[in-house]
DNA sequence: GCGGCAAACTTGACAGTGACTAGATTGCCC
DNA sequence: GGGCAATCTAGTCACTGTCAAGTTTGCCGC
């Protein structure tokens, strides 16, 4: 009996590139039901396997969280990185984060909990280090980068962006930021640094 | 047989406050092995209770939830409410915010997880609107309320004391912002609406 | 005091889940 | 084309959330 992966794809009894699926199925289901509504057995349902075979690329059910989570760091320096080399603006750099967060829901939700995966894997850490210095990279442009506030000035412009996107994900803000969150998280950004707000 | 509800109150059929106790367990819980990580049962078997019994008292497991975040949002006003009329600055009112981050981890990470409980529960909106209204109202203080930029403003001290205690609770600030959340988080209030970092 | 009634709680059951084991299938390299 | 390791399946177990039915108890009117 052959089977079908979605309506496509004709299937045997090795998928080809089942990890892939996996996380393609996990990003889907997390952005509809959210990081604690998935479950590997439906993972499995979605890519068209038995439903322990997530379990020997993954390990487990952190495990698979933990690639999402690694991958969801390696675009977001990506993202970063596009950014900086066009403008290198900290507000620009904060837009980008804002836009990465919107557009890669699932990734970015599963990134910053860390109880839901294994958050000391060495992949992990290593792709959180390299966004994590293209982000602050940015906070140099604006301020004066040897001063004594300097790691404070960063940790402000990180939490600004970062608060922005998780209220926004949560939709929590108030009715009006909701339709273009890139031109709300610029002027939101945009009060960090500036003396007043011009009203 | 009677029963004892952990080594003091001595127990019968009916607990007493089996809804308190499910909250308070629930707050353990969560603060040990993170929202995602509870189950009724165990909550359950910590208030002494049967495996059925929370269940009666809140629906399902959401709505456990859902009364923890409600009860959060009510903490949350009244933590406010003290900062506002001790002070009735920004910085101290997101002080305040973060505090209430981190000495009620529990509360706090479960309001911002919609997908967790029922977020369109009438308590827990009626909670939520009267500690946005504080949150908001601090604003004012430090910039033109009527301005065009206002609302912008509001959401811009939201997202920044949001960010930091967001960040602070998953453990991703650098090394040094750990020791003390609520200086540091004056510190890097203190960023917003002012000039330019003082070094 | 006491009957009864509603609320609180228990017991039992069922489908779904994560994780493990053993076995079946297949690509691939020499 | 033979063999081997990677890939996937099938079966199982403890645990979970939720439901239905039964048991215990506080309490109110009399």
């Amino acid at each position: 009996m052959t089977r079908y992966a979605g309506a496509m794809t004709p299937r045997s009894y090795h998928h080809g590139d089942l990890r892939r699926a996996v996380l393609d199925a996990a990003a889907t289901a997390i952005t509809e039901h959210g990081p604690a509504g998935i479950s590997l057995r439906d993972l499995a349902r979605r890519a068209g396997v038995s439903h322990a075979a997530p379990g020997h690329h993954f390990g487990d059910k952190a495990g698979v969280l933990t690639a999402l989570a690694a991958e969801g760091y390696d675009l977001l320096a990506e993202t970063l990185r596009e950014a900086q080399q066009s403008t290198g603006q900290f507000v620009e750099l904060g837009v980008a984060y804002v836009r990465f967060a919107v557009e890669h829901r699932a990734h970015f939700e599963v990134m910053f909990r860390p109880d839901l995966y294994h958050a000391d894997d060495p992949a992990v850490v290593a792709a959180r280090g390299r966004s994590g210095d293209l982000l602050v990279g940015g906070v140099g442009s604006v301020t004066d980068p040897t001063g004594p506030d300097a790691e404070v000035a960063k940790v402000a412009a990180w939490s600004i962006v970062h608060g922005f996107a998780t209220l926004w994900l949560t939709g929590a803000l108030p009715p009006g930021f909701g339709e273009d969150p890139e031109s709300a998280a610029r002027a939101v950004a945009g009060m960090l640094f500036s003396k007043e707000p011009k009203g």
